[in-house]
DNA sequence: TTTATTGTTTAGACAAATCTAAAAATTTTA
DNA sequence: TAAAATTTTTAGATTTGTCTAAACAATAAA
């Protein structure tokens, strides 16, 4: 198989990637926190191996295959932050770190068995869709809270940033996944949203409120 | 903390290690599959971080800071282990492999709430003791079924050889932890060993009963 | 106690993944 | 569209862990 490296680099041009969209040799230096000229050399090697398509000042996509490796990589991390939450009491803002090594252990018979003992789970703590053994995503119906409107309702469903600092502030809203909430307002000046949590008025920022997701209902 | 590799150098020589003997270049090249050479260049590092003591030509022991780091990989590899086999339905010879990955996860937090998950046991599937949080170990009265002689009864407690075909082995003639056995006789001829285990008559050859432990009682 | 054997170390090389500095290509701005 | 700014690539070096072949040390045998 690939080394716990190149499946980094794989699953960062995934989270990377918009509708077959090329991603930067920057972008990815950025993600994993490296120099460009080091993506470079990899993005060559992902390249032989056909995992990636390259085309020189171009950026990369990720091929058939690169793109099942990714999607079984994100499937062992979402799996194992499942088991952290459920199984062994860690707080959702606790499990990123622990599942971004978790995620590169090597065995199928793990993941399955995992995956059958956590009861087959549709999505992560932060709402994100787990993937089956195939690597096909059940349709989640999301909509950003910054989309919403006055008087619209729903139940919080996800999150799109999964920063420590990030999920603790939402935790003191009392914002957390299943609580239903309804839109006050929306205030024109800043786009900051007003709205109603268990019977609680509370204000979030527009930059908090678009990393929130919600299913209407 | 250290590398993978440097861990794994680090757990080999703990369990080379009897008695405070330094551990020779050559067991260890063994062990890890490797050469000699690439073993004394690894020794000289580990020498360096003051995690073996090391004279040349003289072999290596572990410094008491390399001697607590191997424990814990050790109760890693043992907890996780119990995990495979108690919640993923594991069979004892399936674990060894996936265990030698998961016991380099990084993450204190974890390995307690492991522990506690697991409701902190004291031997892992093939009955070798748990080290706690601290690197103690429960005190086991093991004897290698072989010293026993005819008449002696006692419990299965654990095996000292985990290999795949050896356990399948013990499975198929029913020797499993826990299982009662009472030993009719020892042959002079080839030290094979017959024996009783739930009714039945069994037989089985020195080198087997070698790495069968018991407890009398 | 010299010789043979076995075990260990050194020297020098290699592959993987990274880096810095400089060159080349692309995009933006004027 | 030419100059400036940005992005990407190349070239060459570094670190980690490994290797082979040869030298060296320790132990066993004659």
């Amino acid at each position: 198989m690939q080394s716990y490296t190149e499946e980094n680099y794989l699953k960062v041009i995934y989270h990377l990637s918009e509708a077959n969209h090329p991603v930067q040799t920057n972008a990815i230096a950025e993600r994993i926190q490296t120099k460009a000229a080091s993506v470079t050399d990899m993005i060559k090697k992902l390249s032989e191996k056909e995992l990636v398509n390259y085309v020189k000042y171009q950026g990369v996509t990720l091929t058939e295959k690169g793109k099942l490796t990714a999607i079984n990589i994100v499937r062992k991390h979402r799996l194992w932050e499942v088991f952290l939450v459920d199984k062994l009491n860690f707080k959702w803002d606790e499990v990123h770190e622990v599942a971004e090594e978790l995620e590169h252990i090597q065995s199928n018979l793990l993941i399955e068995r995992l995956d059958e003992f956590l009861d087959f789970p549709k999505v992560d703590p932060h709402g994100d869709p787990i993937p089956d053994k195939h690597g096909n995503f059940a349709e989640l119906a999301f909509v950003k809270l910054s989309k919403l409107n006055s008087g619209d309702k729903g139940t919080i469903t996800g999150v799109s940033e999964h920063s420590s600092s990030f999920l603790k502030h939402l935790e003191k809203l009392g914002l957390t996944l299943g609580k239903r909430i309804e839109i006050i307002e929306v205030l024109e000046f800043d786009g900051s949203v007003e709205l109603f949590v268990e019977q609680q008025k509370t204000n979030i920022s527009r930059e908090v409120a678009k990393h929130i997701l919600i299913t209407k209902n």
